[in-house]
Formats: structure tokens, C-alpha cells, sequence
DNA sequence: GAAACGTTACGGTGACGACCGAAACATCCG
DNA sequence: CGGATGTTTCGGTCGTCACCGTAACGTTTC
């Protein structure tokens, strides 16, 4: 039962509080030095550096040399997936607990973020519900598909799935997505080859902009306007 | 930041040998008591009892006690779902390394299995062709849903979709599953709502049947004609 | 070449936690 | 009620691992 123990070795490097803040700290997909990640995790070079080698050589993150310089990033999607279930299971538990969330820093994370390649946050919830509103896009919680009507829509704002889609291999005759349980939002929002689509659409018609070097985005005037009039979505 | 403590308690939690050969023998979604936890997990009772303590606490686990026995299960399908992220994980680092997975226990896992609610394993993956195959289900990496002939199809071997989706309040026009990739397989099973009627129809039918006391199922010879002559499977 | 910076390797300390033995507690059965 | 079984609590031991200081290594820049 070789399984197990590669479970479990995963399982425990994501279960140190230096380990996990680095891991978050990557959760947005960017690349970072072991220093950027020692002050992120709150612990000195040498402690980082360790636990990086330790998890690289586990498959956890992928590293690529420039210079003097060791970038650090998420090994793949899979890697970020993992986090979002545990997120998931704390997220359940946290409505028993009293939800003592606070600080600036956590505000601008529930506004909008990124959650690894897709938007999270109000923003991403906004914008799932307002695609489904609009008819554009049919979710369950089970998943997602883009209606015809939703391929117009997202054609028109400049997001061509078909594209995208065929470029990837598609499997399938329809355009699926998948739905992610926002853990701040408790509601889903898209994420898969859509979401992919629509965050990385939105970075490149500065709709949004990334808040000094967080997971955390946010939305510029030209993003406010195209996401009310194109989209409906209103955020307070 | 206190939703990166829970994070990294959920995580570590799930790091140990003990708790994770627990957890795993509790992912067939039944529930066993401590001593059998124990026994799975290879420790003493005491120690079981507050390794389960300590789950249970965190929401990992609930319990119900009937007597003087104490049934521990998973908390929630969320649960299962952050295992099976941690496993796509490690399978996905397990093609490096050299796989020395034997024993006849394993053989029967990899044949099939639950994965908590739904069925896995190589029956799984066929079952999952096998309704693509056809026509009944469109399967992609970012979702799935049941074609209009795979309702009918459905409704033939004696599962109607429509009346549990309704039940469960749907949210969808379609009905959407969602794919699982298969750990030992390496290829996507059919999971969600859709996984879920499937596997307990065949439990309900007598074409499975669990072995002993694991997450392993055998196919009887009913079971065997079924997947033959209604999905076209053959399994070697 | 020397200095500055980022990164890795080594040795020692300290703390957290997994584990079991013994015993108390709870429940069912004769 | 007393014995048997399942479960939890308590105390103590042991091993593992995170952490940092110091120092060495590699790269870039002046």
C-alpha cells in the first residue's frame, strides 16, 4: 500500500504552518524567490530553503533557475486543487466556529483574488451569477456548461472558447466548466477551461490588476465599467 | 489570516500514518468504529480513540453512537473530495517514481472500487468509456453531462436522473456530473450526482458486491451480464 | 578580482506530538 | 449484580522535525 504513505507525505508537507504559508503565498500561479517566500512564511532563507527543496523533490513545486535567481511555483493545476479541497473542508467547519476574519489585507482578498489560474472572491461569484442570469452559462453544483447563447456572449467581449477549446483537445461537444465553492463567498464560481479563460481575458483588457504581490486583484475603472455594462454585475 | 491556521490543521491532520490509514479506510463512506479503525490503521485503541478525537473535533469526522459502539464516518462528501485531491497529487508524482504497487489487496482495489460515493478502479473507467461510447455521456477534463439518449438510457437500466435531480432541487437545465480522475487508472470516472446513482443502483441490483470490509467491490455474475450486454463492458 | 546578494549545507537545540501501558468509564449480556 | 467488551483518559517516554547560527557555495555587479 505504497499509495498511502505518498498520501500521507503529501498530506504533511501541506500540514506545516511555514510549509503552507509558502504554499499559499504560490496559490496565485506566480513564480517567487526562497526569500520572497521566507517573508512570506514568516521564517529566515535557510528554514525556507529547506522546505522548498523538500517539497520540490516531493512534486509539490516545479523551480526554474534564472541567474542567482530560483523561481518557485506550484508543480501543476493539480497541486492548487488539492489546496482548494482542504480549503474546502475548513471553509464547512468555519460556519461553526465564530468567523474572526479581519484586517485590510483579508478585505481585499474577499473582494477579489485569484484562486491559482480563475477569479475568486465577490468578483468571481458576481460574475458566475450574473453569466448564469443572463443564461449565458448553466451550474450546478455537480458542473457547468456554456449555453449557445453564452458562446455569442463571450465571443462578443473578446473570449473565444471555441479557440481555446479545440487548441486544448476538446473532448467534448459542449463547453464545460467546472465549479469551485468560493471559501470566502460559500457559493460557486467558475473555474476550468472557462474560468481560466475569463481571468486571463480579464488581466489582459485591465479589467483588473494585481494588489502589490497578493492573491488579491483589484478592479480597475475600465474593469468597473465593463463588468456592469457587459457582464450586469454590480459590486457594493 | 486565521483561515491559513485551519488550513494548515486540516492539513496536518490528515499527514500521519495513523490518521491517514483511518481516513482512508473510512472513504468508502461507511462507518466503523474505533477498534476497527484501529486495527486498519495499525495502532492500539487508546491511540486510535484520540487520533479520532481530534478529527472529529476538527470536522473530519462525525460520529454516532449506538450503544456501546461509536460509528465514525466522514463529516462530508468534502472530505472525500480534498482526499481525492491529495491522491491526484500523488499519482500524478507517482509516474516518476517506480510503482511498485502489488498483493492481491491492491489487485482488487485497482479492479474497482467505491471512492466514496461513486464507483473507481478499472470497472469505473470502463463504465465511464463505455457511456461516452454510446452516446449517453459527454465527458471532458472540466465537467460532464447526460446527452438526451443517456437519459433514455438511464431511465432503460432503471435509474431516472430527472426525479433525483428534482429531489435534490436542481439548479441545471442538463444534467451535469462531474469527472474523477482516476488514481490508479490514470483516466476520468464518472463522479457527482450521476456517479452516485449509479453506483448505489448497482449496489441496489446486486451487480456488485463490497469484499470483506474494504473500499474494494466485486462484480457478480449478474453484475457481469448487466455491464456486458447493457454498457458493453468487458472487463479482462 | 573583490564585494554584495541569494541560496544551500551543517550542527545543535528545543518543542511538539505520536505511541503505549495502566486504569477508569460506559454499555451490553448472562 | 458481576463479567465481558468497547472506549476514553492519564502519565510518561521517545523519536522526529522545525528552527536558527554559522559558514560555504554560486552568481552578479562594480
Amino acid at each position: 500500500m505504497t499509495s498511502l504513505s505518498t498520501f500521507t507525505e503529501v498530506a504533511a508537507l501541506a500540514g506545516d504552518p511555514a510549509r503552507a504559508g509558502m504554499l499559499h503565498a504560490l496559490l496565485d500561479g506566480r513564480a517567487l524567490t526562497a526569500s520572497e517566500l521566507a517573508h512570506a512564511a514568516g521564517v529566515t532563507p535557510q528554514t525556507a530553503s529547506g522546505h522548498l527543496a523538500r517539497m520540490t523533490t516531493a512534486g509539490l513545486l516545479k523551480v526554474e533557475k534564472q541567474g542567482r535567481h530560483r523561481y518557485h511555483r506550484l508543480a501543476s493545476p493539480a497541486v492548487a486543487r488539492m489546496m482548494e479541497g482542504i480549503m474546502q473542508v475548513t471553509s464547512g467547519l468555519d460556519t461553526t466556529r465564530p468567523r474572526l476574519t479581519v484586517g485590510p489585507k483579508d478585505a481585499a482578498l474577499r473582494t477579489a483574488r485569484t484562486c491559482y489560474d480563475h477569479l475568486a472572491g465577490r468578483l468571481g461569484v458576481a460574475l458566475a451569477d450574473a453569466l448564469v442570469r443572463g443564461g449565458y452559462v448553466e451550474l450546478a453544483s455537480d458542473g457547468g456548461l456554456v449555453t449557445d447563447a453564452g458562446m455569442e456572449f463571450f465571443g462578443r467581449i473578446g473570449i473565444d472558447l471555441d479557440a481555446i477549446l479545440t487548441r486544448n483537445g476538446r473532448r467534448s461537444a459542449r463547453i464545460l466548466c467546472r465549479p469551485c465553492l468560493d471559501w470566502s463567498e460559500r457559493r460557486p464560481h467558475i473555474a476550468g477551461t472557462v474560468g481560466v479563460a475569463i481571468c486571463a481575458h480579464s488581466f489582459a483588457e485591465d479589467w483588473i490588476k494585481r494588489v502589490n504581490g497578493t492573491r488579491a486583484v483589484t478592479i480597475t475603472p475600465k474593469g468597473q465599467r465593463v463588468y456592469r455594462e457587459e457582464f450586469g454585475v454590480h459590486l457594493g
